[in-house]
DNA sequence: CGAGTTTGACCGGCGC
DNA sequence: GCGCCGGTCAAACTCG
């Protein structure tokens, strides 16, 4: 399974997130979480934090080993067999690096002082990271993460999409779709998804820039979200390519009538996921392995590219009352 | 009525 | 300057 980054600019930081901080402190942590503005605060803001979260130098390292597995764990996801993504360039940092530069976290301390829209949050990296960007719409200039996806694979996007155009791509028998995010009005998240003239089984998509958001389904369908799906015009099976089935018809049983890769397979797939990693966990319990490194990942980034922050939080504090409650000595200051 | 898709028009970047 | 091309807009439409 290929499996490739390619940095391409410098501001991919939810890396950092997870490999951040050889000591942490855990008020610190919990002030993070009493302290967000909203679940809706942009990414920066959390990243922000969290890299603070890394600098504070204190005694708690009960954590470190906590996310040290997961630094390869990002690397062994995307090579996962049983990943759909064949092959993903990022366009902002390497994740193998996993690495902060210098001058992004001094960036981000400046930026930290004034407030940030969510709007603007992602866009004020953009212009910061490539100097002489005149247009704020037509030339993208956002960092772009691109993935090859196979058909069976498309529905492992777990955020709500809505689309918003198609385009004939010159040179390609097969038209570009167009989606923005629609889980949050401003989110400036978006995603062109064309399928591969050269491979016409798999799927190139293309994201371009952050959402300003935290991930809008986690909570919701571990809380049985009942959202319902979106409308499938008549239509909608026959434009995608004159010459070719509908996506819908192609598609794998698992991609569960939807056309477009929108939010409806949220639910089932990601409780599905959860569910399997659950099972998978107390597999490997049973034959008494340990279950972080293996069977988290399934959890933490069943979303692939994405994983929320709430699940990195989530699966601190849990890791930390696993700590307190088995007498590791987790001191705080 | 809200949320989604479709599709022609529009606009800006870029190469010639 | 012009034309091509890709990205976005927005009105019209569908659907639940």
């Amino acid at each position: 399974m290929m499996s490739e980054f390619v940095c391409m600019e410098d501001s991919w930081d939810l890396h950092a997130v997870v490999r951040s901080g050889s000591s942490t402190n855990y008020e610190d942590f919990a002030n993070i979480k009493n302290n967000s503005p909203s679940l809706f605060a942009p990414l920066s803001f959390y990243q922000d934090e969290l890299l603070n979260f890394q600098e504070t130098p204190t005694d708690f390292d009960g954590l470190d080993g906590l996310y040290k597995p997961l630094y390869p764990l990002l690397h062994q996801t995307f090579n996962s067999p049983e990943s759909n993504i064949l092959s993903s360039s990022i366009s902002t940092g390497t994740l193998a690096s996993m690495s902060v530069p210098k001058e992004v976290k001094e960036r981000q301390k400046v930026q930290k002082t004034k407030p940030v829209s969510p709007e603007s949050a992602t866009f004020a990296n953009t212009v910061d990271a490539t100097s002489g960007a005149k247009s704020k719409r037509r030339k993208n200039q956002h960092k772009k993460v691109v993935q090859h996806v196979r058909e069976d694979g498309l529905s492992s996007d777990m955020w709500a999409w809505r689309k918003y155009g198609q385009k004939p791509i010159k040179g390609s028998p097969y038209p570009r779709s167009y989606y923005r995010c629609s889980s949050l009005k401003g989110c400036l998240a978006r995603k062109q998804m064309e399928r591969s003239r050269t491979d016409p089984s798999t799927f190139i998509i293309t994201y371009t820039a952050e959402h300003s958001h935290a991930h809008p389904t986690r909570r919701s369908s571990l809380a049985g979200s009942t959202r319902t799906k979106p409308s499938m015009p008549k239509e909608a099976t026959k434009n995608i390519e004159p010459n070719m089935p509908t996506i819908k018809d192609e598609l794998s049983p698992n991609f569960d009538g939807v056309l477009s890769p929108t939010t409806p397979s949220v639910t089932s797939i990601e409780d599905e996921s959860v569910q399997n990693a659950c099972i998978k966990n107390e597999e490997l319990l049973d034959q008494g392995q340990v279950l972080d490194e293996i069977a988290l990942p399934d959890i933490l980034f069943s979303d692939e590219l994405f994983p929320s922050i709430e699940d990195l939080e989530g699966l601190l504090l849990d890791e930390f009352a696993d700590c307190r409650s088995s007498n590791i000595p987790a001191t705080s200051s």
